[in-house]
DNA sequence: CTGAAAGCGCTTACAG
DNA sequence: CTGAAAGCGCTTACAG
């Protein structure tokens, strides 16, 4: 192993100087400089990142800004885990992290769980950016303090995000209309039900039904596509009159259900006893792998959440310490998982 | 952060003893240590890896018996991009490691490359068994010299692998049957062909036809299952001859391909301009993929190999540097791969 | 513009 | 059984 020390002797400087080259730092004659970095070029010497952290002995921080997890809604404890275990891995680098929670349906509490971030000096942030409008206010305070923030989950192009890391909505929305398409036949009809809570605060979600629009307007024009629009997701009997109307109109033969809540309407085919339903949804909450481990949903698309908060902050920590500048964007997987696999996938 | 001396300081010692104390060294009073380890607890100290790998100055060798790569079955190519990429995070551990690789279809010459890793004196080896017999034998030198090893993409349960690394290939076929199922009808025919050197080398395969088998046993016993025997996977017109023979004997709707070979079967059908047939297969290699893109194969069932590669190093780096013992197995995720999201699964 | 020296947190050979 | 000191590879405040 080549080190600072050795490429100082075979230069006949210090190794303060080699340093000094190495980092760019000022105060070098341009002669010893190109001389070092010859010297650094032909042993091909590469920095030790541990002595270097431990010797810089400084210490960053990393505010979260993450949707906390409720027991209606459980997707956001996996992030949460996965930034716990980054944080973990990174503690001996010096990395900190504070989770900032706030209610994804209020948005008031998301703009004052970002102002405390604001207001706690972070070398850097990792948003959910859940609330477009706000976001793009709040995030103005970070760029006029030069502090870098990343995305998870949603995409908000506008803004000066260092990266995102997330799902490509539309096409798991085509690989769902796949799925769907190989199940049914040529005169089947689809139903497509949205809640209205979710369509408020995730563009995501009509990315998903457009990415599942354009694979049968593509491939499969026979099949007629209808939408529904679910006013309450809290109430099941709004949730069980809404379904009703529709199964009275039309003969459906296979439900697509753009968000996480596809349990609810898993418990609507269950309660009310409709049988051979081809039903797709999203996300591995508790609730959803009940009723795909029943038979009742078919198949379950997933982005991997925990992996999303796992390299969200390994990506920042990478980049505090080691100056590493990540990409502008990391596409998660689109995962399918079915009764058979919803163990390992 | 609490550091050895801070706890040295507390206790009225020398961060030497406190060092011995941490590590279980011995030279310590029974009363100093009880000492220091209550102060240890109460301020929940815990050590800086980054600080004992950088004192230690200890360096580990890693060899790695893996087979190599071939243009035909470039599957490992992905497990080896695994390693190297471990290798490169774990290099400034002083964690190294060195390939011995072999040819997949010769048990000669894994014999060779694992002489060779004996002679090598390493620290723990990372093996793909993928001749039993031979193993069997060889790791019993590993076992004298009490030097650690981690099996990856296959598993031989009889041996002292400190852990495995793969799929479970029952369940893998099981969910391959649940694939087929929602595209075909009760009265449809399901081929299964080998080809006769995959059974040679792989267990792994007749577990995946069982799994699928039993599937079909299970929910839908009504659809025929045929095996087929391909004797040479090299010889274009051999497939061809046996599947025609398969084509005429029955009628089929579906082929499951237990392997990586999914490809030649694709081919036979594209040349002989067969339609309308249902196929599942293995991996995600290019030609796989081209299959995939051209809607032949509709299902491709994976195992990310670059993770088993690359966390089967991780593994042993933690278990060498950090003595981290890790768990006896860990299954890889069984992934559906379809041309709708084939770039981000 | 450059070097000598102290320090990051832990480990260990040596002395007592 | 215990401590003082040197060292792992890099960084930096200080002196010149």
């Amino acid at each position: 192993m080549t080190t600072i020390k050795d490429i100082a002797k075979k230069a006949n400087v210090s190794t303060g100087t080699v340093d000094r080259v190495i980092h760019n730092r000022p105060g070098v004659s341009k002669k010893t400089k190109a001389h070092i970095e010859k010297i650094i070029k032909e042993h091909n010497f590469q920095i030790n990142t541990i002595a270097s952290t431990l010797a810089l002995n400084k210490s960053y921080k990393i505010g979260v800004l993450i949707p906390e997890a409720s027991s209606e809604n459980e997707f956001w404890s996996e992030p949460k885990k996965g930034i716990e275990k980054a944080t973990e891995d990174i503690k001996n680098f010096r990395v900190s992290t504070s989770f900032f929670l706030f209610n994804q349906f209020d948005s008031q509490s998301y703009t004052t769980a970002f102002s405390n971030i604001l207001e706690g000096e972070f070398d850097a942030v990792l948003i959910a950016p859940v609330f477009q409008k706000e976001t793009s206010q709040l995030t103005q305070a970070l760029d006029k303090k030069n502090i870098p923030y990343v995305f998870i989950n949603i995409q908000i192009n506008s803004l000066n995000a260092i990266s995102f890391i997330g799902q490509d909505s539309f096409k798991s929305g085509y690989l769902g209309a796949k799925l769907m398409s190989v199940m049914i036949a040529d005169t089947d009809e689809v139903l497509v039900p949205v809640f209205r809570l979710n369509t408020d605060n995730n563009a995501g979600i009509y990315e998903r039904i457009n990415g599942f629009k354009s694979y049968f307007e593509e491939k499969r024009p026979s099949v007629k596509i209808s939408n529904t629009v679910i006013p309450d997701v809290n109430n099941f009997e709004v949730i069980k009159s809404s379904l009703d109307k529709e199964f009275e109109k039309t003969n459906i033969a296979g439900i697509f259900v753009p968000s996480s809540s596809t349990y609810l309407i898993s418990k609507y085919l269950e309660s009310s006893n409709i049988k051979n339903i081809r039903l797709i949804g999203y996300d591995t909450n508790q609730e959803n792998l009940q009723y795909l481990k029943k038979d009742i949903i078919d198949f379950l698309i997933c982005q991997n959440p925990y992996l999303q908060g796992f390299n969200g902050i390994k990506l920042l920590s990478d980049y505090l310490v080691m100056n590493k500048m990540p990409e502008g964007k990391y596409h998660s997987a689109i995962t399918i998982v079915t009764r058979e696999n919803m163990e390992a996938y």
